[in-house]
DNA sequence: CCTACCGATCGGTAGG
DNA sequence: CCTACCGATCGGTAGG
């Protein structure tokens, strides 16, 4: 529901009347309706955030290791589309505690890609672009995959869509 | 205010004391809070449109109407940084019969990226992606620049940001 | 442009 | 898990 009509505009009588009890009685289950938010943003913070110490254990070169950094983000994605959306725009209305920490997951976690971008590009085997327009163009690329991706839709297989994000984004739609 | 705190969330208590007056007053410029979502959303809607049909009245090889479409599309994010970020999150608060008229100007313009897409890969000049997959993730970097991209920082132009975006969505990162 | 106000709804609590 | 309720705030109107 935080992703259908946004957390602001989600009442926990909206909540309650979901689930079939009465508003009141979700306090038995939780503290706040901010508790919610916290529980959904910090679930996937900590997914994405699991992938950097995935990542830092792998030796291989830049393009590999940018490829299978993009098959984990998508792999997140895929796997939490309701709860993802919710991460992505959701987390303003953290208070002021919970946004830093949050912001400091986010950080941490595009500094492994600007690390990748970075080194590749060092090595040669990446083209010059400026890295943060490039890792934040992926970011949203990527990011984007809830807004359409339908996992049980079946028509597009999630494996297969980790492959052809890396596939765009390393070689561009040109023949 | 309706970018950064959502239009759910942003009272016309808060756009009166941001203007200066009391919140009735705003009814002598404006019919309700809704119309002021409208006009966010259909501005910009408009703008993308019209993209269109410059684009129809140029012929090019798809790689070039491409490009061109690219950089089209960054000039009206890059010109309307917070009303490009309404327009892509807020628009869901539009009554019934705006969303709908919204959602089809929508649907004309998409239409028109995947039109140019599916001819290039019939002609062999673009790889035998997905065409919903690589246009869905394109429109999603493209639309993420209101996100990190500040037109009075300075150290990026506009007209290059469009050239970047270009080059990568066409060639990738890989040298 | 204001004051004064409407009914509805908000997140949350008291008490059982 | 409920009923009953709190003060605050919502979008909007009446009347000047």
């Amino acid at each position: 529901m935080f992703k259908e009509r946004g957390y602001a505009a989600t009442s926990m009588r909206h909540l309650a009347n979901e689930v079939g009890i009465e508003a009141a009685s979700l306090y038995n289950h939780i503290s706040s309706k901010e508790e919610i938010l916290q529980d959904i943003c910090f679930d996937i913070a900590g997914q994405f955030v699991s992938n950097v110490d995935v990542l830092n254990s792998l030796s291989m070169p830049p393009h590999q290791k940018l490829l299978k950094a993009i098959e984990l983000h998508v792999q997140v994605v895929v796997n939490n589309i309701d709860a993802s959306a919710v991460f992505f725009h959701e987390w303003r209305f953290l208070d002021k505690e919970n946004m830093r920490e949050f912001v400091k997951m986010r950080e941490k976690y595009e500094a492994a890609f600007y690390t990748i971008v970075k080194d590749g590009m060092q090595r040669g085997d990446f083209k010059k672009i400026q890295p943060k327009i490039y890792c934040q163009a992926m970011f949203s690329a990527l990011n984007g995959i809830y807004l359409w991706y339908r996992p049980d839709g079946g028509s597009i297989d999630s494996n297969e869509l980790g492959k052809t994000y890396g596939l765009m984004l390393l070689h561009g739609l040109k023949a």
